[in-house]
DNA sequence: ACTTTATATATCGAATTGATATTATGCATC
DNA sequence: GATGCATAATATCAATTCGATATATAAAGT
């Protein structure tokens, strides 16, 4: 399941441009699945040039053409297959926590922005989480709701997690020796 | 902080072979930062052709000889201004979630599938967790110990998030009705 | 006897990232 | 009234990373 699966997917919903599933990347997808204008627009052109998608200009004053795609049926048997897979990875890659590995190396005070830049990315994502429960999610399909209730879970596993036990990084020495008796 | 950074993180610990960095890709980092062959070989390269590590070969009988590397002063250097960054990212990109999004699409069973496998892989880290546990951790620098526990609590989670809302995607019909009145 | 696992390196095409470029409108701000 | 920023929209490119494959041998299990 690459980004152009993911792309086929997307258009499911309806005819969209690379600038339409881009801000979807950066909306809903985001927790889990981000990518960038070099991996969408290469991404179209390739299921285009397979017949998975059709594109149709639409002129525009000012701005450049938009090319809206639309799934076609080659592409919508092609996602079915795809899907098929039994056991699709999650992966992660965190510097953060590559960072943390080396805390020992760390000045204290660095590693207190670290974290405390991690927890406010953690809490945007939360605020945007809270976002989707209050407006639209009512008529997304059941899976949507579950990916999102999926993340939500995690930045809140996270968020307790670091706050427990950041201490175990930054300990002033005096702490340690309190808790050491 | 890329695979040459990590790579040159790992060295700290003592001298080590591509061989040794890839097992202990697949073994404590796993969870957070994996990589191949074809990702740390040329960082190895690289980072010798820097001078930030140097490289020992060792003559071995019948197996290719050993190329051990050793991190340089430069080399230390190198990694604090790279620890240093305030903001380090933490990224997932999962092909299973993304299948879930479009749940919709798939036959109930294969439904089931995905999540049965998703199930399993979270628990052969636990299980890895677990050993780690019993084992070695006693001598590992705080971060190490933190960022295992912070697996922990990422898979422990993912589990319970998944056994309690797999329903609302692989609803048998009957279920559905019984539930709609 | 056969197959898998472990030791050890290396490479290559394909996919992805992250940054940058282009062009135009509209909306604040100074 | 000018300057700068956000939004709309596409596109490309070098650098990085992924995943698979190749090579060679020994040990250990079936």
């Amino acid at each position: 399941m690459d980004v152009k699966t993911v792309c086929l997917g997307m258009l499911t919903d309806g005819p969209a441009s690379g600038y339409d599933l881009k801000k979807q990347f950066e909306s809903s997808f985001a927790h889990f699945f981000a990518a960038g204008y070099g991996s969408i627009y290469p991404a179209l052109s390739s299921l285009s040039a397979s017949g998975l998608v059709e594109c149709e200009e639409v002129p525009q004053e000012g701005k450049p053409d938009r090319k809206v795609y639309e799934i076609t049926d080659e592409g919508r048997q092609f996602l079915l297959k795809a899907l098929e897979n039994p056991s699709p990875c999650h992966k992660v890659r965190s510097e953060f926590l590559a960072t943390m590995c080396f805390a020992h190396l760390m000045r204290p005070e660095d590693i207190q922005t670290v974290i405390n830049n991690r927890l406010e990315d953690i809490a945007r994502y939360q605020e945007m989480f809270r976002q989707f429960e209050s407006e639209e999610m009512c008529d997304w399909p059941e899976g949507m709701k579950f990916v999102l209730g999926f993340g939500k879970a995690i930045a809140g596993t996270m968020q307790t997690y670091i706050n427990e036990n950041r201490h175990l990084l930054a300990d002033e020495p005096s702490a340690k020796v309190a808790t050491g008796q």
